[in-house]
DNA sequence: TGAAATGTTGGGGCG
DNA sequence: ACGCCCCAACATTTC
């Protein structure tokens, strides 16, 4: 009578519902990770590098307290039904995924187990609500995020938080080492991400104490701004389940509780989680997300093939400072400001008149919280083709939102160091400039700094006359 | 979770 | 004192 626990993207110990019903019910639980070498979604580069360390840190606690994480490099239908052989094991536990690839194989893996007398049981680790529970009167999946949201608080869930384990058995079976998976765990481009990241569960939860101690307070209006550090930064930890979305949830509403005057700012909060739910939602109902938007007029859009202007936008290249300096967070960093990802978008999509996916699978293989569920719903908002999209016309204009949210440069100057010189006045749109000014700060522009790849004004007028074309094609 | 274009108003300079 | 013009400053409309 051994169980088996299947983790996958819920690399934690407290509020694992497989986890814990398994040890609760059962002596011998045996805990497997297998690193899926055909997956359906392959994992950015960026991903891959935490997953290596988050699965470093949950072998640790695993073993702490007195159990073992089995890995395994492999095809999971296989590795399943040969662990479970070997094993003998009789229940197999796992908390669910949500794309339609992974429902589709879940759903036949536990078909097979149940036939030949396995018992399976799943649970919701990863979501607030279950994607097929929150529908419109009319039953069906909302489209616009206000009144999904709205419905989501109305529901109002708030069940216990599962405690993480205080003991696991050991249940000894051969474990392919971690080094194995071939993960970049030391890729040269990685080394800066140590300085700013800690994967796994103790660092999740210490990055989510710090959060609601010292950055909630102002949140909502601290947020829009680079240069300072008021975001969660909980979206990597999120992605791998290192936290309980849950657990995140409560915070909030406990912090609302204890002080009014977090209010406002635990709700944008808990909105931002909301957008996340959105997302994930969003991709259950339209399993084409990452590839086709949602609008089928945008099927017609002339979008542009440019191989320098793509270059120069993934590098940081392009001439807008604050274009550059997000693009090179990004590189540097593995990731980037949440207002900065909207203005890089938009400037991708709308003044480079490059396709949406080619930005989204820049992200995906770039962020350490690239997650497919957040960065398709995300870009096809940008690109305005999601149900619920920023309007065709919402183009952000590069200098205005650096002026706006980066009014003192220090953003640009800390990743854009080759134009730090420049005065206050002229860190957003260097060419306009006095060469005096360029001298005195040592810029060559084309040389030592881009001048700007396009003309911000000439593209915004092009970017409207083609959707306004689309518009009038798609009657 | 925009920005530009266009419209309106009101104060001040000036003949 | 008056009308006229200019143009910020703000509001509204449009993309």
């Amino acid at each position: 009578m051994t169980t088996l626990v299947w983790f996958r993207s819920d690399l934690r110990l407290h509020d694992n519902p497989a986890l814990t019903y398994a040890l609760h019910h059962h002596r011998k639980v045996a805990l497997l990770f297998i690193h899926d070498v055909a997956s359906p979604y392959p994992q950015g580069s960026a991903n891959q590098w935490w997953l290596h360390h988050s699965l470093a840190t949950l072998s640790d606690n695993i073993q702490k307290k007195g159990g073992e994480l089995i890995l395994k490099t492999g095809i999971p239908q296989e590795v399943l039904w040969k662990t479970a052989k070997d094993l003998g094991i009789t229940s197999i536990y796992w908390n669910r995924r949500y794309t339609l690839k992974e429902r589709d194989n879940d759903a036949t893996l536990k078909k097979s187990f149940e036939n030949s007398g396995t018992s399976v049981k799943t649970f919701n680790s990863h979501l607030l609500f279950e994607p097929w529970e929150v529908l419109t009167k009319e039953k069906r999946p909302f489209q616009i995020f206000t009144p999904f949201w709205k419905h989501c608080l109305s529901l109002g869930k708030h069940q216990d938080i599962l405690p993480a384990p205080k003991f696991i058995p050991s249940m000894p079976y051969p474990s392919d080492p971690l080094e194995s998976f071939e993960l970049p765990f030391q890729a040269l481009w990685a080394a800066p991400f140590l300085k700013e990241w800690e994967p796994g569960e103790l660092g999740a939860i210490k990055r989510a104490q710090a959060f609601f101690e010292n950055t909630l307070c102002g949140y909502k209006k601290n947020r829009d701004y680079p240069a300072k550090s008021a975001t969660s930064k909980l979206s990597p930890h999120l992605h791998f389940g290192e936290i309980s979305i849950k657990q995140l949830w409560q915070s909030a509403h406990y912090a609302m509780q204890a002080n009014p005057q977090f209010d406002e700012d635990a709700k944008s909060f808990l909105s931002e989680l909301g957008w996340r739910e959105f997302s994930h939602h969003l991709l259950y109902h339209h399993p084409d997300l990452p590839q086709k938007p949602l609008r089928k007029e945008f099927n017609l859009f002339r979008w542009e093939e440019n191989t320098n202007h793509l270059k120069a936008w993934q590098k940081g290249m392009t001439g807008y400072p604050i274009i550059d300096a997000a693009m090179r967070e990004l590189w540097q960093t593995g990731w980037m400001h949440n207002r900065m990802r909207m203005i890089v978008a938009s400037f991708l999509v709308k003044d480079l008149l490059i396709p949406w996916q080619e930005g989204a699978k820049w992200f995906l293989d770039t962020l350490l919280d690239a997650d497919l569920a957040n960065n398709s719903a995300s870009w096809q908002w940008v690109a305005g083709c999601g149900t619920d999209a920023a309007p065709y016309f919402r183009i952000f204009n590069p200098v205005l939102q650096g002026e706006k949210f980066d009014s003192d440069g220090e953003y640009i100057r800390r990743f854009v160091p080759e134009i730090g010189l420049l005065s206050n006045k002229y860190i957003h749109s260097p060419w306009e400039a006095p060469n005096h000014e360029l001298r005195a700060a040592n810029i060559t522009l084309g040389k030592t700094y881009p001048l700007p790849i396009v003309d911000h004004k000439k593209r915004r007028a092009e970017a409207l006359l083609r959707f306004k074309n689309l518009r009038k094609d798609a009657m």
